[in-house]
DNA sequence: CTTCCTGCAAAAGTTTTGCATTAAC
DNA sequence: GTTAATGCAAAACTTTTGCAGGAAG
C-alpha cells in the first residue's frame, strides 16, 4: 500500500490525506494503466464526488504522488507517479484511446537520458522528464 | 508550399481540397510549433468557422496531412504531417502548456527505433510511430 | 477551535452534432 | 446537376469555480 508515501508527499506541501483522497490514490494503485476521471469515479463507487476527484487529483499532483498522462484523445489520464509504480513507459492506443503500461528497457533508458540532456543544452529548455510513447493499435482494436 | 502534398492526401481518402482546407494548411505551414484550435482560428482572420476547423482538421488527420500533438495540458495541438514538415520532437512547458519543436537527433533515432520494435515484440502491440518529448520549462516560464 | 477540505450546483471552455445552404467536381 | 463540405447555432463533454457546510489537525 502507498499509503505512508502518499502522507508524506501531502505532508511535504502541507495538505492533508483526507478520505477522500486515500479513496483516490486506492483506486489508481489497484490499476495497471493510467485512469480516466470517468473511470477513477466508476471505480471508487460514487465515494468521491467530481469536482473534488479533480481537486484532490490536482493536489495529489501538486505533491508528487500522482502523474497526469495525455494519450492520443484529449482526455486526461491519472497514474500513481514513478517512485510509488516504477519507470515504465506508455503505448498509446490510436482507435480507442486506451493507455497501457509497458516495462522501461535499461538500454534505451541510458541512451535517452544521454539525449535528453543534449537537447537541453541546445535549447534552453529546462528538462524535467522525458516520455517515450509508442503509438499503434493495442491487441483489442486490432 | 505544401499544397500538392495536401491535396493528394485528400485524394487519396476521396476527399476534396477545398478553400477552407487549404487556409487550414496554410495557417499551420507558417507556424514554427503546434497550435490550439484558437491559436488557428485566430490566425486565419475568423477565415474558418470553429466547426468547419475541427472538422477539417479531423479530416486532413485522416488523410495523413495533420498531425495532432497532445500536451501537457489536455487542450489538442496541431502540426503538419512528418512528410511535410520533417522529423521531430517536442518540448512541452509544464506551466505555459505550449510545445515547442525540436530538432532529432540521429543517434537517439537509431536506439529509439530498435527499442521500439522490441517494445512491441513484448506487447503485442502493432506500433505505428513512436514519440519522444522533453518535459520541463520554457525559456518564458523560467 | 480554527483552518482547510468537501460537496453541490452552476459556469467556463473545448469539441461535437443537426440541418439548411453553398461550393466543389 | 449531384454530392459533399460548410456555417450557424445549440448540445455534449470535460474541467473549473463559488460558496455554504463539515471534517481534520
Amino acid at each position: 500500500m502507498p499509503h505512508e508515501e502518499a502522507a508524506a508527499g501531502l505532508d511535504r506541501v502541507d495538505q492533508r490525506y483526507t478520505r477522500g483522497r486515500r479513496a483516490l490514490v486506492e483506486v489508481l494503485a489497484g490499476a495497471d494503466r493510467p485512469l480516466t476521471v470517468p473511470e477513477i469515479l466508476a471505480a471508487s463507487g460514487s465515494a468521491v464526488p467530481q469536482s473534488s476527484a479533480y481537486r484532490s487529483l490536482t493536489v495529489l499532483i501538486d505533491a508528487g504522488v500522482v502523474r497526469r498522462v495525455t494519450g492520443t484523445d484529449d482526455m486526461g489520464r491519472f497514474e500513481l507517479a514513478e517512485h510509488l509504480r516504477g519507470h515504465h513507459h506508455h503505448l498509446h492506443c490510436v482507435s480507442c484511446g486506451t493507455v497501457a503500461d509497458v516495462q522501461a528497457v535499461p538500454r534505451l533508458e541510458r541512451a535517452l537520458a544521454a539525449a535528453a540532456e543534449l537537447a537541453a543544452e541546445e535549447t534552453g529548455f529546462a528538462v524535467m522528464e522525458h516520455r517515450i510513447d509508442l503509438v499503434g493499435h493495442c491487441s483489442g482494436c486490432r
